[in-house]
RNA sequence: UGGACUAUGGUGUAAUGGCAGCACAACAGGUUUUGGUUCUGUUUGUCCAAGUUCGAAUCUUGGUAGUCCAACCA
């Protein structure tokens, strides 16, 4: 009995600190034991795998204590954002195969912000400021010196809701006033000292329009947006901890005294996610993008989740990533290669094994008879009981890796030199009986005969051989391209060269393109996004850019370590 | 003498006063018609110092180190 509750608990899986204090609140009664929550993407870039590490934390926990996720778009400064990010935000999260319970905006509270705002100067908590914003920042002070009171501070009631309409009208310029709340110019959180709640922004906003020039800071829109909605748990990343106690004062003064104090969201923090060789700054992806040094939002060098996916990364394993690093309060640094492990552990169950020669020489087996051609079978995955399988061609001239013929092997080389035997995978065992050179010594043609018993499922075929090798016959494949991916950054940090400019960074090979490669005809019944296993080479997915006479592969992630090991 | 937060193998994370465990990485071996997969094994850890306690990764105090905060960004 004891026995069994023990390992019932090992299966479950241990609560984060976030479970942990959403379970306490719920049993403390906390807003009525319901679970809100909320993702609150700005629109201002596509969404990378740091963002899903966020929304798997929001949708997960919602789903998990019954409560509903709602979709927020934080779109409260317009010169930034844009409905080309909204969407793909949308197609990205659905992707991930999570559902939103609504679609909100911050812009939808606009009024309500607003009607706030008013009543906060009417209460003398809020008044315009006049000062540039260099003399406000010279006022505020810093960390270790408190700042001072701006001359503005104790204007008048109606001149502060005169001016502050005529900041919304449009016939004051942007940056000549903003509104600040009236807390405390001393305080050790510098959020406190008077923060600008209201600046003037004449761009036109992607849902709004013109209707508005007066648009509401981060500060003053976030924590109130989440109480109008009815968020219970306010989710997001450790950088936010100092803006908590601004958080719970805007909210304080919402609400009045007209709810019990325990029907509130609150904001909790968890680590963000940094990944070993990868850039997630939204800013410098953007200028990746903007400035050309890759090809778009999804080029598969970019972590964002558009990227991954046409790289060839699946649903469930960036999720299974997302549980493997967990979350807590420690500025980690994860390694990518758990990533690469949690693709792998998930390709390696669903992608077809198929054939692929990338860096060909052609083998002769000079016993099998000119013009014959066999169809042979190969199984799609091994991994899968049911797994169906294809028909390759086997005929006199094939194409095998360079890298798989060696005149003079070291010892523990099992694969083609002279006098040895090898098997050509699903097809027969070869010995090697040569190699032609050009003039520059450089081998042109590999020779074998070939033993006709030891076709696959016939008796002498169980007989062991070391090494086995791909192919594919020269007559039946078709030409194809082959981009092999490495890290976009050359050190392991990137984040950490703060002194040196992101772009000398970059890692100069981190897209090499093959040209002369061949892969068996079966590869052009594929989809743009389908999942392969070339043969001891790694995972690859077929990309949307390729055409009927021009096969095009994205190397989603290495075979575990072998392509290296193989190629020392 | 600013404040807030954090510290467990190489990396990430469990253990909530009671045998420091898991994953990734690395290494060694078995199986294998992929040098893949899979299986087995090995190596490496509680930042430091005092205290409380029968017992401390966990609680207390003091150090040390790191992250964040002085945008009309979010």
């Amino acid at each position: 009995m004891e026995e069994n509750i023990n390992t019932e608990n090992q299966a479950k899986r241990s609560l984060n600190f976030i479970e942990q204090e959403i379970e306490k609140d719920l049993k403390e009664n906390k807003n009525s034991s319901r679970v809100q929550t909320r993702f609150p993407p700005e629109p201002n870039g596509y969404l990378h795998i740091g963002h899903a590490k966020a929304f798997c934390l929001d949708f997960g926990v919602a789903e998990q204590y019954n409560g509903i996720c709602n979709l927020r778009f934080d779109d409260t400064n317009p010169v930034k954002e844009d409905t080309e990010y909204v969407e793909s935000i949308m197609e990205d999260i659905k992707w991930l195969g999570y559902h939103w319970e609504n679609v909100y905006y911050a812009s939808d509270y606009f009024e309500q912000l607003w009607d706030f705002a008013v009543r906060l100067i009417k209460e003398g908590k809020a008044y315009v400021d006049e000062q540039t914003s260099e003399q406000i920042a010279e006022q505020k002070g810093t960390p270790t010196r408190p700042g001072v009171e701006s001359p503005y501070r104790n204007r008048p009631v109606e001149e502060n809701l005169d001016l502050f309409y005529k900041m919304n009208s449009g016939e004051i310029e942007e940056g000549a006033m903003v509104l600040r709340a009236k807390i405390d110019m001393a305080n050790p959180n510098m959020h406190f000292r008077d923060p600008i709640i209201y600046r003037i922004i004449k761009h036109p906003h992607h849902r709004t329009g013109t209707k508005w020039k007066a648009y509401p800071m981060y500060d003053f829109a976030h924590g109130q947006s989440d109480y109008f909605e009815g968020v219970t748990h306010s989710l997001c990343t450790l950088e936010f901890t100092v803006h908590r106690p601004l958080y719970d004062y805007f909210i304080d003064e919402l609400k009045e005294g007209k709810d019990l104090e325990d029907n509130r969201p609150r904001q909790i923090e968890f680590n963000r996610l940094n990944l070993t060789y990868t850039v997630m700054s939204k800013r410098k992806l953007l200028a990746l993008v903007k400035e050309g040094l890759v090809a778009g939002w999804d080029d598969p060098r970019m972590p964002t989740l558009c990227g991954l996916r046409r790289r060839g990364y699946t649903p469930e394993s960036i999720k299974k990533f997302i549980s493997m690093i967990g979350y807590t309060k420690f500025e980690a640094l994860n390694d990518i290669s758990m990533l690469e492990a949690a693709c792998r552990e998930d390709l390696n169950k669903i992608s077809t094994r198929v054939s692929a020669v990338i860096n060909p020489v052609k083998l002769v087996i000079t016993n099998y008879p000119e013009g014959q051609t066999e169809e042979l079978e190969a199984i799609d995955n091994p991994e899968d009981e049911n797994s169906k399988t294809h028909t390759i061609e086997f005929s006199r001239n094939l194409w095998i890796e360079r890298e798989d013929f060696m005149e003079d092997a070291p010892k523990k080389y099992f694969r083609m030199t002279p006098g040895q035997e090898v098997r050509l995978k699903n097809a027969y065992i070869v010995k090697c009986t040569g190699c032609k050179k050009d003039e520059q010594g450089n081998v042109v043609e590999v020779y074998c005969t070939y033993d006709p018993m030891t076709r696959s499922g016939m008796p002498d075929s169980a007989r062991k051989v070391k090494g086995t090798l791909h192919w594919v016959s020269c007559e039946h494949s078709v030409p194809a391209e082959v981009r092999l991916y490495d890290r976009l950054f050359s050190v392991e940090n990137p984040g950490e060269e703060k002194d040196k400019d992101f772009r000398e960074l970059l890692n100069p090979d981190s897209l090499v393109v093959l040209k002369n490669c061949y892969v068996e005809k079966y590869l052009k019944e594929f989809k743009p996004l389908d999942h392969l296993q070339f043969q001891r080479i790694g995972y690859f997915t077929l990309d949307k850019d390729s055409t009927e006479d021009k096969l095009i592969f994205n190397r989603t992630v290495s075979l575990k370590d072998t392509w290296s090991k193989i190629n020392k």
